[in-house]
DNA sequence: ACGGCAA
């Protein structure tokens, strides 16, 4: 549903509206709407109370990180929740917990170059983070539900050729992927919906070519540890799976391949730094072992 | 029926 704004021309009131949902949280008012243009699509999220009104945009392929990110702050302990940064094409949105008199709240901050900042606060709500958890399914539904629709050809075309996923600031995406590990081993290649948002990396144009060592699989073991790595691609790239495996318990991290480098170089550093400790180690408790069959 | 933030 859209603010009756007049409609105007150059706030977006031309675009085609996909999918609209409303939320009530306390005395506000939360519109979602999913809208679509020439440039594509992106939802539209507006807190409306009796005096003010106040709208975020969020880029079609941030949908999920947000799921995601209000996921966090309702599963999260209160105690150790932090602030969140997502960067999402050319802007920046700050998650930031606050408190006052009237309760918590969780303060959604859209900052970009040209405009100014504009922020929608969420309630916790009264019992258990309901408003939070509500807001949380709605952006689930959307995400849902915006599988369905189809895109035009000649929309999205930057999208359909890649999806450009950008940085999350800490440990958001990786996070979730830790705490799903009830998934039974082996997993196939292709079944990389979430997995792939552990990202903080760009990631290549998806039409880079198949070959290249697809289907290499490696093992090491380190102490009773086993650790997989598995190159594999999905709709967004190219990427390295890497499996920690105890019993029946797997879990992974994603890494695109446009990351491997920096990972690569990362775990030099800490080799670095940690090497008159493990100096010896190497050889004796990590090893090659026979790639997994799959 | 609230009303937070405000770079």
């Amino acid at each position: 549903m859209e603010f009756s704004s007049g409609g105007g021309a150059g706030g977006g009131g031309n675009d085609v509206e996909l999918l609209s949902k409303t939320l009530q949280v306390e005395h506000k008012l939360f519109y979602f709407d999913l809208k679509e243009n020439p440039r594509g699509r992106y939802l539209k999220i507006s807190e409306k109370t009796s005096a003010t009104r106040s709208t975020i945009i969020v880029p079609f392929n941030g949908i999920a990180w947000f799921f995601d990110i209000f996921n966090y702050y309702v599963t999260s302990d209160d105690q150790d929740i932090s602030s969140k940064e997502l960067q999402l094409d050319s802007k920046v949105f700050y998650f930031d917990i606050g408190e006052n008199r009237r309760g918590r709240f969780l303060k959604v901050s859209e900052a970009s170059v040209s405009r100014n900042r504009s922020t929608i606060i969420v309630p916790a709500g009264s019992n258990r983070d309901e408003g939070w958890s509500a807001f949380r399914n709605i952006l689930e539904e959307i995400n849902e539900t915006s599988k369905l629709f189809v895109s035009p050809k000649q929309q999205n075309s930057e999208d359909s050729t890649q999806e450009r996923l950008v940085g999350l600031s800490d440990d958001v995406g990786a996070g979730f992927i830790a705490g799903n590990s009830s998934q039974s081993v082996p997993i196939a290649a292709s079944d990389l919906n979430l997995g792939d948002r552990t990202t903080t990396f760009d990631l290549p144009p998806s039409s880079s070519d198949e070959s290249g060592g697809f289907g290499v699989s490696k093992v090491i073991r380190a102490d009773q540890k086993r650790f997989f790595f598995d190159l594999g691609s999905n709709n967004r790239g190219h990427y390295l799976r890497i499996s920690e495996v105890a019993g029946s318990d797997r879990s992974s991290i994603i890494l695109p391949l446009s990351g491997l480098k920096q990972f690569h170089e990362m775990v030099g550093h800490f080799v670095e730094i940690t090497k008159d400790r493990i100096e010896g180690m190497t050889g004796a408790n990590v090893r090659n072992v026979d790639p997994p069959q799959r």
